[in-house]
RNA sequence: GUCUCCAUCGUCUAGAGGCCUAGGACACCGGGUUUUCAUCCCGGCAACACGGGUUCGACUCCCGUUGGAGAUGCCA
């Protein structure tokens, strides 16, 4: 059995959507799970999109989710370029060849307008240009007659293919169009870059989106007429999004961040993200849902591949993240939360690793830290009407009877810590012979103007220091006076 | 329009003819723990699109219907 060689082929878009990233996983995970290599190899044949700084872009994203690559621009193995600009040389001689072996022919016609767009693609599949004298085609060719060349393709017959996945499909060769190979500016187009290069790089498994899977025969009409090997085909099911009135459509922007650079600035973590795509579309075929990467190499099988299309949730995977998060160490979260938390600069910032301590079990996605800690920089406007809380029997009357004494029993604690402050508001609640939850919850309210917080009274009036935590309590019986 | 594919809870999925009064997870709703909220624990709600076959028996196989998606670019 020859080693199996997978491919990511993105173009340089300028970012990685994650549907592309789910791909380039399953690629990886065939590789690495059958001991093969991943090729990564930038097809920009498109010079209309050309993004600066892309393909740094897509280095960075495959580094950060952890899917490194045998073979690529940075490394060669042997199969270079592996930017398919960089071989643009090349592929003029297949088309050549297969203008030579009768399976293409020289194209005129020029670029259609948009406007007669219906009519000028009924005629591409029936071009005039197909029926021409070869020797008066390759004359005009010579003459430097503007010209593209198409794929010829043998109407009468059917196709039939079969993949890993969808299984064995057939497809009449009439409804194909004679598409284009070689583009007037001499590059290929994607599809037949495509097949050179995966044939020319010995790529033994072809993992791409199911959208490919009705123009696969004329992928492989392409292999039969250069006599190469068909390679295995991975077909995966689409990512789907659903927008605001319900319907749902291949995932895109308007159907929220989509790609790996946005998910990981709104505060998602790498490892989570890429676990969660993981299984969109794929399944362990048990019940467990937490991978690690080198989990999935080990555990992936492509017959867990699904065929239907998956919704990209993106509840499930903020809680993922969650789980993500509580299983980072204190450090860890610290750090990794720090760039999001806006506390340098600030007086919180030397008080950052108690804080991070109080946000690591209540943070879903990082991005919702400063709302959460806001309330220490700046107490919020707030009304006397968050006192009442029936729960622990606090209102806005027994606050105000309650809080100046509260008030004292702090100001005369000697050690302000989370502790102490909670045996003072203990001890006062046991005194007057009511529940704790009673001060604690008017004592929260003065300090932080927020019905809910990350952490108790203790803490944050720890974080916040003794005057300011005394003044705001002050600030709050002028409230409620 | 044409072609191709898909079809289990709202969502991601398990289920490869009897193990299914269909399992897990997210979301949602209750309850408990917690000095608030959250975490955590417990419980609940909720699906085999429809119609025909095949079979002793169908979520599982076949056909049709309906619904959905994708493709149909000198984009990738």
């Amino acid at each position: 059995m020859a080693e199996v060689r997978t491919r990511f082929a993105p173009s340089p878009t300028g970012f990685m959507h994650v549907g592309n990233l789910r791909t380039a996983l399953y690629a990886w995970l065939l590789a690495r799970s059958e001991k093969g290599k991943f090729i990564l190899r930038i097809e920009d044949t498109d010079q209309a999109r050309y993004v600066a700084n892309a393909v740094e872009v897509i280095y960075a994203s495959l580094k950060s989710a952890g899917l490194d690559h045998d073979e690529g621009p940075d490394k060669d193995g042997g199969f270079g370029p592996y930017i398919q600009s960089e071989r643009r040389g090349l592929y003029r001689k297949y088309a050549e060849e297969l203008v030579a072996s009768g399976n293409a022919y020289y194209c005129f016609c020029g670029k259609c307008d948009d406007e007669d767009d219906e009519e000028i693609h009924e005629a591409s599949a029936l071009c005039p240009c197909a029926a021409m004298d070869k020797a008066e085609a390759a004359a005009k060719v010579a003459a430097g007659e503007a010209h593209v060349i198409r794929q010829r393709i043998d109407r009468s017959k059917i196709s039939t293919f079969t993949d890993t996945v969808f299984g064995t499909i057939s497809i009449e060769n009439k409804v194909l169009d004679d598409q284009i190979l070689l583009k007037q500016d001499n590059m290929p187009t994607y599809n037949f870059a495509n097949v050179v290069d995966d044939h020319l790089m010995n790529i033994t498994h072809v993992v791409r989106g199911s959208e490919y899977l009705s123009s696969t025969p004329k992928y492989n009409l392409l292999y039969e007429a250069f006599g190469w090997e068909i390679p295995t085909y991975v077909h995966l099911p689409l990512i789907m999004g659903r927008d605001a009135e319900g319907n749902v459509s291949k995932l895109s922007k308007r159907h929220g961040s989509v790609s790996f650079e946005n998910l990981v600035a709104e505060g998602y973590l790498p490892e989570a993200i890429v676990n969660y795509i993981a299984l969109l579309g794929w399944s362990p075929k048990s019940d467990r849902e937490i991978f690690t990467l080198a989990e999935l190499s080990e555990a992936f099988k492509v017959t867990g591949l699904n065929k239907s299309p998956a919704v990209f949730d993106y509840d499930k995977l903020r809680w993922m993240n969650s789980e993500y998060i509580k299983a980072l160490s204190p450090e860890d979260f610290a750090a990794a939360a720090a760039p999001f938390a806006q506390v340098s600069g600030t007086v919180l910032e030397k008080s950052w690793n108690k804080i991070a301590a109080l946000l690591h079990g209540r943070t879903e996605v990082l991005s919702e830290i400063p709302e959460k800690i806001a309330f220490l920089k700046e107490l919020p406007e707030y009304t006397v009407d968050l006192f009442n809380h029936k729960k622990s029997k606090s209102d806005p009357e027994n606050s105000r009877s309650d809080l100046p004494e509260l008030q004292k029993k702090l100001a005369e604690l000697s050690t302000w810590d989370a502790e102490n402050i909670s045996g003072a508001i203990s001890s006062f609640a046991a005194e007057k012979e009511v529940k704790a939850g009673r001060p604690m919850w008017q004592v929260r309210i003065a300090v932080s103007g927020c019905a809910v917080t990350p952490g108790g009274p203790g803490e944050i009036m720890e974080i916040l220091g003794k005057e300011e935590s005394l003044r705001r309590i002050a600030l709050a019986l002028e409230k409620l006076a």
